[in-house]
DNA sequence: AGCACAAACGGACTTTACCCCGCTTAGTAT
DNA sequence: ATACTAAGCGGGGTAAAGTCCGTTTGTGCT
């Protein structure tokens, strides 16, 4: 006769209901996804195929690219782990510069290999990942230059401009032909690009 | 009794009344813009006050985006004469990478002042300025480094990613209340930042 | 078990981008 | 002038995102 309360601070948890639906839906959107392609995945086709109302889907995940964020997020957190806790170079144990890199090729390959989600959930009118405030690259990045003696710096926009620097090729400045014609060729290329940005911005 | 032909190449100079009605649908939505700001512009509202049919609307800019990128065109045209033969540092005479510097603060200047347009010119479906293939950004900052002496590097992806750093913070990774609120200081942070960016970047 | 209530649900409704296609007109050749 | 034609025009039609609100249901409390 204590925890009653809380006032604020855990706006109790999730309803049962809710998570079952909210998986059910990621794992139709995947199925339609994969037998059509992000475009034509619309929100009434995936509440029918899903048997659930419209008003769900959208309760859930709030906007058509929250459902592109909601699935990015899901296999981001995969990779996450390797990151955090998986063998040098990407994982901890490497010096900050060597991680630093790995963590940029691990990146790339990612983003090429869910090029389609990623974009789809771009949102014109939102910030960006709309989900988490700062992506996780974001952080991970600024956690590593930290690590690192740079002379006095703007360490958070250096972050943010290294985030946007990975991130953006792909996200923004390449077309999607240019990227499936010869995925394999740009990310090799992406990639190099990126080990040598770093090697410039953070030799001593 | 020669010149008429010209089977390809010259897709037939743009009508009269279509530059007209060009002309005034850009300046109607401009007015729109400045009263009611760009999540109100519909392209129905936009017919009906220039008095022009919807369909001639679509035909001129293609798509919602179309119309913000006209106008962010329209405006970066007068920008980008201050770059090309203005004077120094941002115009030509200045080393390469000071003007670099001075044209990364010049152009944190503009979109911080179009950011509502640029945000809106954004479109999920497509590359990026849509308009442009290879955005002015990138051209020039792709020139100013091939005039520096950067060992061998691959100077068309550096410059990518450039210009992924420099538009990235504003386009996407900073909400627009970080930037509204604030506006004047974050636009002196991301400017500074990129100043340390590309000082790192090019030292020999 | 029964109650109270916040959360979730569903699906009709509204709004808006974008398509289509028959009609009109500017530009040109005779 | 006249006729020809491609470009442009208009606005009704369609599809899909996002909103609303009355109804249902899970959950925590007694």
């Amino acid at each position: 006769m204590d925890r009653t309360v809380l006032p604020v601070g855990a706006p109790r948890a999730e309803r049962a209901d809710a998570v079952r639906n909210r998986l059910h839906l990621l794992a139709t959107a995947r199925e339609m996804l994969s037998e059509q392609g992000a475009d034509r995945l619309t929100m009434d086709a995936l509440a029918e195929r899903a048997d659930l109302g419209k008003g769900t889907v959208f309760r859930r995940f709030g906007t058509r690219a929250g459902i592109f964020q909601a699935l990015l997020d899901h296999d981001e957190r995969a990779f996450q782990e390797q990151v955090l806790g998986g063998l040098p170079p990407l994982g901890p144990g490497a010096t900050p510069l060597d991680r630093l890199i790995a963590y940029g090729r691990a990146r790339v390959g990612f983003l090429v290999g869910h090029r389609e989600i990623a974009r789809a959930a771009l949102d014109g009118s939102q910030p960006v990942p709309a989900g988490a405030e700062t992506p996780l690259s974001q952080m991970h990045i600024r956690m590593l230059l930290g690590q690192m003696h740079l002379g006095a710096a703007d360490l958070d926009m250096l972050a943010v401009q290294l985030t946007a620097a990975l991130d953006g090729p792909l996200l923004l400045y390449l077309s999607a032909a240019e990227l499936t014609e010869a995925a394999t060729r740009s990310e090799e290329r992406i990639a190099q690009g990126w080990q040598d940005l770093v090697q410039r911005v953070c030799r001593s």
